[in-house]
RNA sequence: GGGCUGGUAGUUCAGCGGUAGAAUACCCGCCUUGCACGCGGGGGGUCUGGGGUUCAAAUCCCCACCAGUCCA
């Protein structure tokens, strides 16, 4: 949907859709921007044109509007005991990386918290109504505008003020005023400079009107009003109408503070610790000028290296103090904000990698180390990172448990860092020295390939400008996607069937036929049969006479796939789960949980579960790790998951109200991924592990009797897949390792003590024969020459060597054959060998046996003999064919070709 | 999730259907007798693994493994 059509047609009814009851009360005047017509409302009598063009935008830089001086871990107290005093619930920040939807990598504004996706709905789920949150909110879009424009991060505090208007919530007016009581009462601004904008929001089926507010041009929050449906010509009320007012926390400190840019007041000590390190000298004044010009360029241009330059013109900064003191400064912004973002997505799980969000989270800490690197800077990471938690932990106490983790993850990033930066080095150094004149093709594959950018070729002096079809082609590249469509079955009018796994799971059990599909599928109205789901593969068994070889779930509805035809509809018929089949998955699936907690306990709470897979016979586990696993801590982790095993603890399941689980065991108990329900099912393995799961679990550890991993692998950067077994099937593997060794022993004529003893050996006896061999060619390849020039036949001109070699190969008749023509180069030799089933020829000519017959000429005769082909050059020749009933032949036709006949 | 690049001697790489190479490091000898260079010789490789095409594969094709990198 258009959202200039909803405004144009929002705003011409503006007391319907606008006007709250402060205006009102207060008097705000509803007036319209004389430069672009927009429609705000202001309590200035002279105010003509909107905070985008007015006069004093960014004027609080060095003259805040308030007496109030709130930093950024105060201004949330501020915010905070405001709404509490006014009936809200404060509620905790929720994970950035946002596990709860399918959609996101990252949570990106408040409102996402309570957003729950069921099917293809948006649903909102409330802790509390009315409530406020300080969510810390990612967004990369706008990265290369961070440390730059004084106001943009790559994470921010998005304060959360959410509402349901019912008994307890409340609509617009009411927001607009608790609103405009918090900037006046709490903060103390000036009403005058209130200034509301009209503005539209669109987006998941659903619009409204909203309310943006700005105090001397700087927006510091927008109160959306999510009231309608449908499009614009037909629309309809929401039965669940949403108040989705975010306002940026590091606004309202940079407003009541005045600094020359948000980052100097909301990073705390962090900014000036580094400023001070560097001794950058920071004229108050000349710093304030100068990015409140470059805050009012921005809001005409978009284009930052330009609106740096316009900037520096403007207050009179001449490029040489422009890179002394302004770029450093960005730089230090930079540093303070990234750091910051990786704080938070590092603490809540996610991990830096080349796949999905992981890759954001790279390039924000190559952005931090090139920026260090490019100043000459000596800052310690691990030092910054603890500035920034001593600062955030009195907002967010919980990043005080991952501190360690976080310093770990920096560290094993920055190396890969430096390698690849090692690595670009010497390719950039072999370019040059091979002194090849790159095409844009070449400077697309090293940038592609190798994270060789054409700035860095520049700077090496490989090339002397980068061509300007770079970047179109570049952005050529990245054009086709393509989707997957999911089959539909047409299953209208069915009831949801009743599934009695979840109840007293009777392995044997009736049930009614509703419908069969393409004599292969069948719904019945209950079923104990598991579907596959969750990683989890389906049960077996039969039904009435079939065999049930899958079973698939379709919204509530469950679908078995049976094999050899069908029962007919209507028929009661008789079901039969396949309980060893059934055991063997369930133990294999309690055995994901007992596995994933202990490799998060064993190696960092960066651990999670990225997906897994449970059949009768094994499992596998993929977990979100930075390296590949080394032997010792594959062992401390099945150490740690067989205690487990003989402490036999108890599973508790019980359900959930979503919400109210998410309270009480915190995120962590997503692991398996979205859970689309209300009602979410928790595995509770007693003090080790908690996750919402629908799958099938044994009642005590103690029943899976021994988890072995089997295999540790990285599949892709950031991910271990752990495959492994457990109950019966360890048992199995480990009696096939024992047969395989017992074998191996008896090859050996070894024994089972010995055997690594006999395989060493062994391995070097193979070494030693083959260094043997080598020498024995090499020092009898003269005697054979010798011999070979010996037996040859003489033909006048030349004299030709020609056998049929069955035991040696083409290494020994290529040594005597180059040997014996060196010595009399009137030779000709020439061997067929004859090798599984092939034949190979190898011809030498020497020096004067050239003049009568060229090697490559001599092999082509005779390799057409044997119904094959071959080649090569005057003197060496080689070849072959399959015909292995002509060898004879082929034998006299050396003789032939060489004679020319 | 989708691409792309690479894997050859201890190391850095070349070769890209037809006898596996260079540089460097290593060992031996010589020249010098010094702080390290010159000359000669030598050892060192299941060309990541598995399949295929071919008379012939390090080389071409497919799959896997390892490493790197770009994009959404």
């Amino acid at each position: 949907m258009d959202k200039s059509q909803i405004l144009a047609k929002f705003s011409s009814d503006a007391d319907r859709y606008y006007k709250v009851t402060l205006f009102e009360k207060e008097g705000f005047r509803r007036k319209s921007c004389s430069k672009c017509k927009r429609f705000y409302w202001t309590l200035d009598e002279s105010s003509n044109s909107c905070p985008d063009h007015s006069e004093n935008s960014y004027s609080f830089i060095g003259d805040p509007p308030t007496n109030k001086r709130f930093d950024y871990t105060q201004s949330w107290k501020e915010v905070e005991s405001f709404f509490i005093q006014n009936g809200h619930k404060s509620v905790s920040r929720y994970p950035v990386v946002c596990r709860w939807r399918d959609d996101l990598y990252f949570t990106i504004a408040s409102i996402v918290d309570f957003q729950r996706i069921m099917g293809s709905k948006v649903v909102f789920e409330f802790p509390a109504n009315p409530l406020v949150v300080p969510q810390t909110c990612l967004r990369f879009k706008d990265i290369e505008n961070v440390g730059v424009t004084g106001r943009h991060f790559s994470s921010f505090c998005m304060i959360g003020q959410h509402s349901i208007p019912n008994s307890q919530g409340y609509w617009k007016d009411k927001c607009i005023d608790l609103d405009f009581r918090l900037l006046t009462e709490k903060f103390g601004i000036n009403k005058k400079e209130i200034v509301f904008v009209e503005d539209v929001w669109a987006g998941g089926g659903s619009f409204g009107s909203s309310l943006e507010f700005f105090v001397r041009g700087l927006e510091l929050g927008n109160a959306v009003f999510t009231e309608f449906q449908g499009d614009l010509d037909n629309y309809s009320v929401l039965d669940q109408k949403i108040i989705d007012m975010g306002a940026g926390l590091e606004r309202f400190a940079w407003i009541t503070m005045g600094t020359p840019t948000a980052y100097d007041c909301c990073f705390g000590p962090i900014t000036m610790h580094m400023i001070q390190k560097l001794g950058i000298d920071t004229d108050s004044q000349l710093v304030s000028n100068y990015f409140r010009a470059i805050a009012r360029t921005l809001s005409k241009s978009t284009d930052i290296l330009s609106s740096r330059k316009t900037a520096a013109n403007l207050v009179g900064i001449d490029s040489e103090r422009q890179d002394k003191i302004i770029s450093p400064l960005e730089g230090v912004y930079l540093i303070a904000d990234h750091l910051r973002t990786l704080v938070f997505a590092i603490s809540d799980g996610a991990l830096p990698s080349n796949v999905g969000g992981g890759y954001n989270l790279r390039m924000l800490l190559r952005r931090t180390l090139a920026t260090i690197d490019r100043f000459g800077w000596n800052f310690d990471l691990a030092e910054l990172v603890d500035l920034h938690i001593d600062y955030l932990k009195s907002t967010y106490p919980e990043l005080e448990e991952t501190r360690n983790d976080v310093k770990t993850i920096l560290g094993v990033e920055k190396d890969r860092y430096i390698e690849s930066k090692v690595r670009m080095k010497s390719v950039a150094s072999n370019m040059k020295a091979q002194n090849k004149k790159l095409t844009v093709d070449d400077l697309i594959r090293l940038y592609e390939s190798d994270g060789i950018t054409p700035d860095f070729l520049k700077e090496a002096q490989i090339i002397s400008e980068i061509p300007q079809t770079f970047y179109e082609r570049l952005s050529d590249l990245h054009q086709s996607e393509k989707t997957e469509k999911k089959e539909v079955l047409n299953l209208d009018g069915i009831p949801d069937t009743n599934l009695t796994y979840y109840k007293d799971d009777p392995h044997e059990f009736d049930a009614k036929v509703l419908k069969t599909i393409n004599t292969k599928l069948v719904v019945l109205d209950r079923t104990s049969f598991y579907p596959r789901g969750g990683g989890q593969e389906p049960d077996h068994g039969k039904i009435g006479v079939y065999d049930v070889v899958d079973v698939n779930k379709h919204g509530n509805i469950v679908v078995h796939e049976l094999k050899g035809g069908v029962p007919k509809e209507g028929e009661v018929v008789k079901c039969k789960i396949d309980s060893l089949r059934r055991y063997g998955i369930t133990r294999h699936h309690t055995s994901t949980h007992v596995l994933n907690a202990s490799a998060r306990n064993t190696l960092g709470s960066w651990i999670w579960q990225h997906s897994a897979f449970k059949e009768m016979d094994h499992g596998r586990l993929d977990i979100t790790h930075h390296s590949n696993l080394s032997e010792d801590e594959i062992t401390k982790i099945e150490d740690l998951a067989n205690l487990t095993i003989r402490k036999n603890i108890s599973i508790i399941i019980n359900e959930f109200e979503r919400g109210q689980a998410e309270q009480k065991y915190g995120f962590r108990i997503y692991q398996g991924g979205v859970v689309p329900v209300k009602l979410v099912r928790i595995v509770n393995i007693e003090g080790f592990d908690v996750e919402a799961c629908g799958g099938t679990h044994v009642r005590k550890t103690g029943e899976l009797g021994l988890i072995k991993i089997t295999k540790a692998e990285r599949i892709q950067d950031g991910v271990i897949r752990l495959e492994f077994v457990a109950g019966d099937s360890a048992l199995r593997y480990t009696r096939n390792q024992d047969k395989t060794i017992s074998h191996i022993v008896k090859s050996l004529g070894s024994s089972k003590e010995k055997i690594l003893e006999s395989f060493d050996h062994v391995m070097k006896d193979y070494d030693d024969a083959k260094r043997k061999l080598k020498q024995l060619i090499k020092r009898t390849s003269e005697s054979s020459a010798r011999n070979a020039i010996a037996q040859a036949k003489n033909l006048g001109r030349v004299k030709l060597y020609s056998i049929v070699e069955e035991e040696l190969d083409e290494e020994f008749h290529i040594a005597v054959g180059e040997q014996a023509t060196r010595l009399d180069k009137s030779l000709i030799y020439c061997v067929l060998i004859v090798k599984n089933g092939t034949i190979r020829i190898v011809a030498f000519c020497g020096s004067d046996a050239v003049n009568t017959k060229k090697a490559g000429d001599l092999v082509r005769d005779v390799a057409k003999v044997l119904g094959g082909s071959g080649g090569g050059r005057d003197t060496f020749g080689q070849g072959g064919g399959k015909d292995m009933l002509r060898i004879k032949d082929a034998l006299l036709a050396t003789e032939q070709s060489v004679l020319g006949k």
